[in-house]
DNA sequence: CTTCTTTCATATCTGCCGTGTATGATCGGC
DNA sequence: GCCGATCATACACGGCAGATATGAAAGAAG
């Protein structure tokens, strides 16, 4: 059996008559006649009564009308969900977001963008560090990661850089700096530097180490952060000071005052990371998606980064 | 798209290989190769990954594959369907009773061995008068008629007979006849006739009021009861005799005796009914299985009248 | 590095079968 | 009783499913 006897014995049925239903399918009545006896022939049995006024379904038939009507119309949702999902309309993408990229208000832009335009896709997110993150995406355990470079083990990732920002010194409010513009380094050098675990992402700590050398000190470690976002909070505890992208510093500022450093310091980049190989439309549409939307930011970035530079200026 | 599009691609999905199965699917491997490109020509995208060894199944390659498993399978049911339905092994049979003719023991062993050996059609009983089921039969409410002839308006309604028993006279059991095995109808010239109404059943009623007028009275019609059966609980109340078939009289005998008339008394017959243009290989196999059990129980007919007519003595 | 093997793609041919054309058979209606 | 509608039959044709032969690419084996 094929789908064109199905198709065929569905207009027959419809139409009760050989002829009419022929020209409905653009053939002539004769060979639509020879199929339909081919789908008897291998139902065992009678389809139709022909009469002289056209045709009757038998009981075999009307049963057999209903199935092909449900296959047929499976036959058309398959085609339409494949071609949607070779379209990357359908489907699911697992994001993964190191800790505080997704405060940056870029990466939810990207997403809720995302999600507006190909709403079928269903988001999974998940939050973690670079380094979980490079190893989950090169395991496919998600096929999307917002992390802060450098990181390791890059074989077979890709990345596009989204934010280039720069790195702010937190303070504590009462800290004599507060309320400065900006320092060199140099000025923290007698400070607790509060850090996150260096397993966490030993690419950012180690520069921010080799930063302190330049500056001409061996920073004081303090209290180690879980994550990098809950440096912030520690240095609002007073329990030291921490430098952290500005992105972060902008939000989690009660009891703290951020100030710019001087000088060459690392900045703080937020990439998306997808594997090179992927072949999937959805992770190619969301690329795609996030380097459109960075572009079209790009020329608010310096408003952007003046807002957030006077919103953590007025809290101090 | 056709059917064979899906099966050689669920087959190529399965084993991975064109060459494999294109061997398990009977053809070679060039033309499978050719069908697969047309079927991804149509999805209007790759369904599989060419590699050096073998292939692999893309996003929507997979989804194609759940999709085309679904739907062969459903076409699968759908012929095996069709089938069954065009041997009578599924559908729905209504079946009417006229009151009474299930207390023969022959129409519920029909009904039973029909259901045993054709477990997926579902049957539907309903009970009624004879009037009635003719009506209904013919207007294809129902499809079987268990009825007692004579009756009006068979008009392509074909019957075969499968019970022809006596009428025996019902009496209170306190009668003065009771305890005697036979006595001519005359014999209750003087008695009070419980009926059945006449519409309910014109043919059996007109019979009865000639076999009186035969053996020389016109009998006195006392109580009318709603229907045939019901005239024995009303002859147990005293309320006068009644001639019904020797089968119901068997089964509905608390308070009541009853006694062979002699000579020539009407018969009381039970007929199946059904639609003489009735197509329905469920309906067929119905008639064809009363046939055979009737004519199975034929040669025990007599042994079962003469245990219906113990039983009936038993009780005086 | 070369050769062999495996696997899919390409090119070309063949034969079946789906379709078209012509015609017949049947039956209801005017 | 002829006409028109409808489905069946007979036969011719062309496209396409499938066969055969060969090529291309990439591991595997030596």
């Amino acid at each position: 059996m094929e789908l064109r006897h199905l198709r065929y014995f569905v207009a027959v049925a419809e139409e009760r008559n050989f002829t009419r239903a022929a020209k409905r399918l653009g053939i002539k009545q004769p060979p639509l006649s020879l199929q339909i006896r081919q789908l008897e022939k291998e139902m065992g049995t009678a389809l139709f009564r022909r009469e002289t006024r056209g045709v009757e379904l038998t009981g075999a038939g009307k049963l057999l009308l209903e199935e092909a009507r449900l296959i047929l119309r499976q036959v058309d949702r398959a085609k339409t969900s494949v071609r949607r999902r070779a379209r990357g309309e359908t489907g699911r993408i697992n994001i993964g977001s190191a800790g505080g990229t997704y405060f940056h208000p870029l990466i939810p832009a990207i997403i809720r963008e995302y999600g507006k335009r190909y709403p079928d896709v269903v988001i999974s997110p998940e939050a973690s560090n670079t380094s979980l993150l490079v190893a989950r995406l090169r395991a496919g355990k998600i096929d999307i990661a917002f992390i802060r470079p450098p990181f390791e083990d890059s074989e077979g990732v890709a990345t596009v850089q989204l934010v280039d920002e720069d790195a702010l010194m937190v303070l504590p409010a009462g800290h004599a700096l507060a309320g400065s513009v900006s320092a060199p380094l140099s000025a923290f050098a007698r400070e607790t530097f509060i850090l996150f675990p260096r397993a966490l992402h030993p690419g950012s700590y180690d520069l921010i180490i080799a930063a302190c050398h330049r500056a001409g000190f061996d920073p004081v470690i303090g209290q180690e952060a879980p994550q990098i976002v809950s440096t912030v909070p520690l240095v609002a505890a007073g329990l030291g000071v921490a430098l952290v992208p500005r992105s972060i510093c902008g939000i989690h500022a009660d009891g703290v005052f951020c100030l710019s450093i001087e000088g060459d310091m690392p900045r703080a980049e937020i990439c998306l990371a997808y594997r090179r190989d992927d072949r999937s439309e959805a992770v190619k549409n969301f690329v795609a998606m996030a380097r459109r939307l960075t572009a079209a930011a790009q020329p608010q970035r310096d408003e952007i980064t003046r807002k957030v530079a006077s919103a953590g200026a007025a809290r101090h």
